[in-house]
Order: C-alpha cells, then structure tokens, then sequence
RNA sequence: GCCCCCAUAGUUCAACGGACAGAACAGUGGCCUUCUAAGCCGCGGAUUGAGGUUCGAUUCCUCAUGGGGGCACCA
C-alpha cells in the first residue's frame, strides 16, 4: 500500500516538476495523532530544490492528487509541508482479504527467484562449547535464512571453521595436560608462559577423562597433540550440532578452512602484484590506509587471511548474495578479504557482513571461551526454551551491545514477551472453538469499529517488514513487529467481542481473527518458532 | 597512540533526518457472572555533555566524557 501511494506521488511530481522526478522522499505510517494513515515528505524535500515553500508545493502536489481518478484515498497537507494520506476503508478490506486468501503464503513473495544466497554464521572453531555470544549469529542466521527462502531465494547455509591451526593445537595441548594431571603424572614443566593461554574450561577435564577411558594410555605422551586435538574436536563438534539443532539451526555445509585452494589465489595475488616478502614472510599489500597483512607465515604456513579470501572468492562468483555473520572481534579482517577478493576479479559489492557486538554477562564480564567465562548456549535453552532464546537472541540491534544475565533470563521466561505474542495466537484459537458452528455470512463491510481497522493496518505492515528486514538485514524488527502486533490483538479482543447473537457479524470478525492468527503463525515460523494452540 | 562499535526511563532494549521518543521488566492504582488475567486500562520516569549542518536531529558532522572490541607470522 506503501508503494502504490508513494508511485502515485512519484507522477504527480513528473507532471508537475519534471526536472525532479528522480528525487528521493519517503512514504511511512502516519504518527497515531494526525488524523492519517500515511505521510510523506516530499513537500519538503522538493522545496529545498525548487526553493518555494514547501506547503505551496505540498498543495499543488494535493490538488494533482484529487484530480486523478480511482484512487481511493484523500489527502491534505500540513505543516511544515507533509502531506498526509487516509486510505479507504475499502482498500484495508481488500487488504484483509488478500491475508486470507494467501493464508500461509501472506508475506512470501519473489524477488529472490532464479537467485541464490550464501549465509555463512556461527563458524566457531570446535575448541568449546557455544556461547550465548554464538547463539546470537546463529539466530540471527536462522531468521535471515527463513526471509529469504520466503522471498524466494535459493539459501544455502555455510558453517566454515578452522581445522588446523594454532587454535586447534592449543585445543590438543589442553587436553593433553589434562590427561596428564589425571593420570598423575608430573605437570609441573607445563606451566611455562606457552602453556598460559590454554583452554581452561572444565569440559577439557570432560574429555580428557573419556580420552584416558577409551584410549587408555600409559602416559600422557602416548599421543602427539594432533591426536588430543582431534579426539576434542570430533566432541565438541558433536555438542555443536547438538546444541545447533535444540534451535532448529542446520548447515548445508560445513567448510573447513584446510580445504581452501589457497595455492592458486596467493600466485594470482602475486601475480597482480599486491604480495610482497619481508622477513620470510608473504605480506598483502593493501590499500586505502590499511595495514598490510601477513599471508603466508615463514614457517610456510598460510595465516587465516589467505584461504578466507579464497573461500569468499569462491562464494562471490558462485551466488547472487554473500552474508557472513561475524563476531565484532572480526571487525578488522573484513576490508582486506573483500579488498583481495576484488582485486582478483570478484564483485566484493556482493559480499555483506553483519557485524554482531559481543555478549556482556551481566557483571560487566565479557564472555570468553579460553578464560571459561561465559554463559552456553546449551545452558541458555535448558533455563528458558529454544523458543524464548530465540525471541530473545534475535530481540536487539546485531550492532548493539547486548548485555546478558541468566539469572533474569530465568526470572522473566514465564513473563517473556514471546509468551505474549504467543498468547495472542492461542486466545484467537480458542475465539474460533467458541465460535463452534455458527455460521453466519461474512461480509467485511461489517468491519467499521475504530479497533478493527486498527488491527487490519497493523497485520498489513507484515509484508513490508519481511522485504525490509532482506534490504537491511534488521533481524530485530521482526520481533518487535510480532510484539507490536500482539498489543494491538490484545487491545482489540478486550474492547471488541467476536462470538455475538449476530450471525454475520460473528462471522466477518471472526475471518478477521483468523488473518491476524495467520500474521502471527507466519511470524512466528519466520523465527523458527513453532506457534502455540492452547497455553 | 591508531581504528571500529556503542551511549535513550531504575534496568534490558526500539525508533528510513520528520509531527507529542516507543515497549518490556521493575514501581504504583484499577479491571475476571460473557471468546484463556501469560491479558487489558491508568500513573510516575529517558535522548551523556558542548558546539555545528537542517524548515526539522535520538538519528548526520566536530570536540569532550564514559563503556566494549580490535590494532598478531591467533581465528
């Protein structure tokens, strides 16, 4: 509805200033005390270029609004110049109707069709169990994934994590002094400034116990840290997926960053010039003020740097879209990988990164892996339910700091604002088993209270805030859009009684119940959640 | 020292540069003989500070203050 005005707009200016008809200016929902459904600004935006006053221009725009024909919609203008809209009530029956015909369907469209996406979140590196921290990407993952299947896209989810690095040998070397303390041997000289910054969560000792139970070593040195940190590995990837899956987060693949063709991108790299040596090393040189980067260690080894940009290169020229949701503490590597990836031939523009802040326990501590401080993830779902953590993780800005207590995670769960909009699906459920038989004629006319036309407005916003959260990637404003909309449901069902002696009435309110339960089924799924019939 | 995020009600969070800044929790006062009170209707309570741009700034710019993250031949 938004759009129709907004074009509508866009040919009264052609017709009335046609040398700024590609002017930008926006159309949105009128502020609940003016008398409108709709306001625009492009009065005022007009009046900065063609230097009149902008409510002169608003009315002129007014008055090529009222000559044109079958609009069904007045307008009138006010200061300082916008121009507010008031849609029929025959154009928000029309509305209504399309939510009932397209049912499940209500909020599904096909921009993305023929186009594929690639969605890389999570990527935790398999040295311990998640966090709530990682729980945060992996929701906002989910969301985004299931707005873009609705939109038609072909998503296709990739987890990429490192298998072989520097981390990975910490992980080995941690198991390993923990096996070595059970068996009682002599760990004293393991306590060097090396060993300091060793995992020290109490899962190590977890799995260094079933190390010595189903390996039985005589000591510890009986396997080389390779072997400690595979057995880890191959643990804690099962509690990934485990906890992944209480959240209905899947992965079409699992990439490991030793799979990368790193050989071919780095003599393309050299190739166009931007490598250089410098101390046995083989450095980026990059650009726009940026630090160069090493990329292959002297010890031959390539830094994480060199097979990221081989896998984005890849991504960009097999899909539409790139989204990599990242962890801010990866804030800085991004401008060189796209930077590579550009210099190599590929469309960087592509590529989107969603930066998520980190996770603040509530004292102020910062969840971190290595120090065991943090809240999992598995933790997080025991307390409050995959379905209020995920209302919950998707809930704020990806960009704003979140700060995390469990404690009042706990407290609030039964008073979650989830609960709230999940409510409003299972009262409408039970609106309908009262209704029972009766069967009246439904005629939407019928609709006219002040409170009805209130909540169709707000179940026709859904559309447009499933096609913004895929412009702007703000997984957040579908949570506050379902909670809005709850509030609005329960207004309405304490002023307005469905189930009456009027048949057809009964039956008009009813099919307009039904939409909005169809709004919150479709919303809620949107969030891998499954809505609720009874509470 | 340099770079990136952030600063809104007692607390946790919202608000494409738009018209009196919205919720939730906490506090407080009401509402169950009628479709589920996990709800509704009230009340009190906020844009860190100083400049600037603009018809209009929580939003953009500068400076200050205060948090978080980074500045590795870790990922």
């Amino acid at each position: 509805m938004k759009d129709s005005i907004k074009n509508s707009i866009k040919s009264a200016i052609e017709k009335l200033y046609p040398g700024h008809k590609d002017i930008e200016f926006s159309v949105d929902y009128a502020p609940e005390n003016i008398h409108a459904d709709f306001a625009s600004n492009a009065a005022l935006v007009l009046a900065k270029e063609l230097g009149k006053r902008p409510m002169e221009i608003a009315g002129e725009i007014a008055s090529a609004f009222r000559q044109a024909q079958g609009l069904a919609m007045t307008i009138e203008t006010a200061p300082p110049g916008f121009l507010n809209f008031k849609v029929e009530a025959k154009q928000w029956i029309a509305e209504l109707k399309k939510i009932l015909k397209e049912d499940k369907k209500y909020g599904s469209g096909k921009i993305g069709k023929g186009k594929n996406i690639n969605l890389e979140s999570v990527s935790a590196n398999p040295t311990g169990p998640l966090t709530v921290g990682h729980g945060r990407g992996a929701v906002i993952g989910l969301v985004l994934s299931n707005i873009f299947k609705t939109l038609g896209y072909k998503v296709v989810r990739d987890y990429y994590y490192n298998d072989a690095g520097l981390q990975m040998k910490k992980l080995g070397q941690s198991v390993k002094l923990s096996v070595k303390r059970q068996l009682k041997e002599n760990t004293a000289d393991d306590f060097n400034q090396e060993q300091i910054d060793l995992y020290m969560g109490a899962y190590i000792g977890e799995i260094a116990a079933q190390f010595v139970e189903q390996k039985r070593p005589q000591t510890a040195d009986d396997a080389t840290v390779k072997e400690y940190a595979d057995f880890a590995a191959e643990i804690i990837f099962g509690w990934i997926k485990n906890t992944l899956n209480k959240l209905g987060v899947g992965f079409d693949n699992f990439v490991r960053e030793s799979d990368q063709k790193t050989k071919e991108v780095l003599e393309q790299l050299e190739k166009i010039g931007i490598v250089y040596e410098k101390d046995g090393a083989k450095w980026l040189k990059n650009a726009g003020g940026r630090e160069d980067r090493v990329l292959v260690r002297k010890t031959g080894e390539p830094t994480y740097r060199l097979p990221d940009i081989a896998y984005h290169l890849e991504k960009v020229k097999k899909y539409d879209k790139v989204v990599t949701i990242l962890g801010a503490d990866h804030i800085t590597q991004f401008p060189d990988i796209s930077y590579a990836v550009e210099k190599l031939g590929g469309d960087s523009g592509k590529i989107w990164v969603i930066i998520n802040q980190f996770v603040t326990l509530g004292g102020g501590k910062k969840m971190s892996t290595r120090k065991a401080e943090y809240v999992t993830l598995d933790e997080l779902i025991a307390e409050v339910g995959a379905d209020v953590a995920k209302f919950f993780l998707a809930m704020n800005s990806a960009n704003s700091h979140m700060v995390f207590d469990l404690d009042l995670a706990k407290d609030t769960s039964e008073k979650n604002p989830v609960y709230k909009v999940q409510y409003a699906h299972a009262r409408i459920e039970s609106i309908k088993a009262r209704a029972g038989l009766q069967k009246g004629k439904a005629d939407m006319k019928l609709l006219q209270d002040r409170e009805e036309m209130k909540l169709i407005r707000e179940l026709a916003k859904f559309p447009e805030i499933v096609g913004g959260i895929a412009d702007t990637y703000n997984v957040h404003h579908l949570p506050h859009y379902l909670l809005q909309l709850a509030e609005s449901f329960h207004s309405f069902y304490e002023k307005v009684r469905v189930v009456s002696d009027d048949a057809d009435l009964t039956s008009s309110r009813l099919a307009l119940v039904e939409a909005a339960q169809t709004v919150f089924a479709n919303g809620l799924r949107l969030m891998g959640i499954e809505p609720m019939n009874k509470m």
